[in-house]
DNA sequence: TTTGTTAGTAAAGCTTACGAACAAACTCCG
DNA sequence: CGGAGTTTGTTCGTAAGCTTTACTAACAAA
């Protein structure tokens, strides 16, 4: 008789359902629960779904099968009852191979366990590589990654700038002169392995969601050689209409002007805050207190620019990722204030401001995250 | 082999699924076929959403038996083969109501039917109540509705000021003065419907995504007393960490100072753009031309504070609803312009901004949408 | 030894969707 | 005008998926 908005169906069901689906989405489910629990029972897992021992059971058994769960022995502590046959994740059953195409001269790339943990790396310089050349560079990179795994690989993962759609084309990279560069399908072709591609941006707040502990409406920005955003609302990443969610680099910013950008307006964002520009002005200031004045100064115009998204889509948590020397501190500092400054604290008043925890590893670790999203389920 | 991003499963499982649950969202798809297409026959409908006759016709006569769905007769093109029965929504088994609570001075609401034509209207002044006796009045003006309705009342869609959390609760309106008001429970209680409580700003974007063919990644600015948004993305109301997405009233706008807001904050945009501050800035200006410059300054700080959000969300289009006298022209005009010349054309060359189509109704409209959208998965 | 608890399995049944087959009703064409 | 072909929608039987019920196994506590 009463009906929340919440109880409410999703809106707009445009696609059938089947029994499969609901089977699929149910093992994933329960791959979810062992790998954020670890180990568990069977009893536990239906516990913890609410499905009944009886479907979890046999859930179980077709992924043991498979080889991605296995049984890892009775548990020890003293209760009442038989004892449980605790279950994992088969973490050794597979590698994962990440890829992170962002840097400005180099391709970095590592293969990876299933809880995201690096086993090895490979880098690749780029050289000035552009157009089909960059895309030589890749896919050596990941068969040099290939050839480094010592599992079967559940699949390869790659953080790409620009925009990429969701097939894995990258529509538009400038800096490697990629425009609708068919990364996915032509890995897949090469190598016969999953794959999957994703702005690199995005790829990162993945990444800080599940290693680092961020919060399901959650911005995360990337500053380099260019400047872009991931965006994390209730825990899905954000694409847009046109796949180019994130993209802030060359949104003007304040009302006062602002240094000629390369794409030919004044005050855009990375005018204030690219590297390149940052380190530039920190090399031609001659105090202390200069520097901190520059720093102080982006980190405000980071903030302005910020303000209005975080009021419209009500974030709780920005993170940072970039160069620790420049981001972390005063202009950290300076952003939080001035965002403060310039939201309601009533809505905001739980906004943290912080720096990623996963340091450079944070492309390829989310790009590893997207593989297990897509191959099991999991994040 | 090969995995596109698209093709992987849903991200974080988090709630079982069983085969009820996939019946249930089946059932939506015909109502939203039927919804959305109108008359069609069982066949018709199979191949449109993939399912089988055998289903459909099965899916069909549970419709028909809860009077949700009739047959109207029989095709009568000549073609060849058993003519086809033709079905439709009983879009007269049921009427639905829609409140606003959003505008200053006044409660309105209307009948509607299941297309969302607005049957029989209602309206109560508000003369300064706040608090319960605020809800006695939408409680009163509910009665009055619910007496007007001619067939039985498929339920209750409130579009209230303010953030509105999930359970239709009122967390704050400060024109109302409200806190936590539990909107939706007393409602409900009362009545023995069903109710559904969101804000205004979401509600009315959500109108203009079904009756005005906005697009799939939208914005709608209400402007009035107060200034909000509503966000849709890929279809779907954004709602935020703490239920407060869309409330950029008192966003700091510009970095050159400003008038100081109720807030405390100075040249919040309420400031530029809330209709008792630009009609009285209108009022006092002297020339045609002060009050097109007054215009054209709230579009502007409009778009400086919309591009970011633009940028970051990629948003397609841009919806205005309020005083068509204000927004209408000059207003609108400066608003793309500045957006246009503070983002990335590559990406949002095909940014569109337009008034709404919907008028005053839009809130009410939006309200019966999300009735449809919790009562029977169609909107 | 008895009692009670917990883990996991087996069997039976319900729900849901499907495919095959078919009757009804129509058009088309020789 | 009558058979051939087409389309609709139903009936019947089956497969998949989850649940309920009832069971065995294995343990702790008294």
């Amino acid at each position: 008789m009463t009906t929340g908005f919440a109880s409410g169906r999703a809106l707009r069901p445009t696609q059938k359902v089947l029994p499969e689906h609901a089977r699929g989405h149910n093992r994933s489910l329960v791959l979810q629960t062992l790998y954020r629990a670890g180990t568990q029972s069977r009893a536990d897992i239906a516990r913890e779904t609410g499905l009944t021992k009886v479907t979890i059971s046999d859930l179980v058994a077709e992924l043991i099968v498979e080889g991605l769960v296995i049984e890892t022995g009775q548990r020890e502590d003293a209760r009442p009852g038989k004892p449980a046959t605790l279950l994992d994740l088969n973490r050794n059953a597979f590698q994962i191979i990440g890829i992170d195409l962002s840097e400005y001269a180099i391709f970095r790339g590592a293969v990876l366990d299933l809880d995201g943990k690096i086993l090895s790396r490979a880098e690749l310089p780029l050289a000035g590589a552009t157009g089909k050349d960059a895309t030589a560079l890749v896919t050596r990179l990941a068969a040099t990654l290939v050839a480094q795994a010592t599992l079967p690989i559940l699949g390869l993962g790659v953080g790409s700038p620009g925009v990429v759609d969701l097939a894995g084309v990258v529509l538009s990279a400038p800096n490697l002169g990629w425009g609708g560069e068919q990364l996915q399908a032509s890995l897949a072709a090469r190598f016969g392995i999953p794959v999957v591609v994703a702005n690199d941006a995005n790829v990162a707040a993945l990444a800080e969601h599940s290693f680092g502990d961020a919060d399901s409406d959650m911005m995360l920005i990337k500053v380099g050689h260019g400047v872009g955003a991931g965006l994390l609302l209730d825990g899905t990443p954000l694409f847009g209409s046109r796949f180019a969610a994130g993209e802030i680099g060359h949104v003007v910013v304040g009302t006062d002007g602002g240094l000629l950008c390369v794409c030919g307006k004044h005050g855009c964002l990375e005018t204030w805050l690219a590297t390149p520009r940052l380190d530039a002005g920190l090399a031609a200031a001659t105090t202390p207190g200069a520097r901190e004045q520059i720093l102080r100064e982006a980190g405000q115009r980071l903030g302005i620019a910020l303000a209005p998204v975080v009021g419209a889509l009500n974030l709780a948590e920005i993170v940072l990722s970039g160069p620790t020397h420049l981001l972390d501190g005063t202009l950290a500092q300076a952003t939080i204030e001035t965002l403060r400054n310039r939201t309601m604290a009533e809505f905001h008043g739980d906004l943290t401001l912080r720096m990623t925890t996963l340091g450079e590893d944070i492309v390829m670790r989310g790009a590893a995250v997207m593989v297990l999203s897509a191959q099991l389920g999991v994040s």
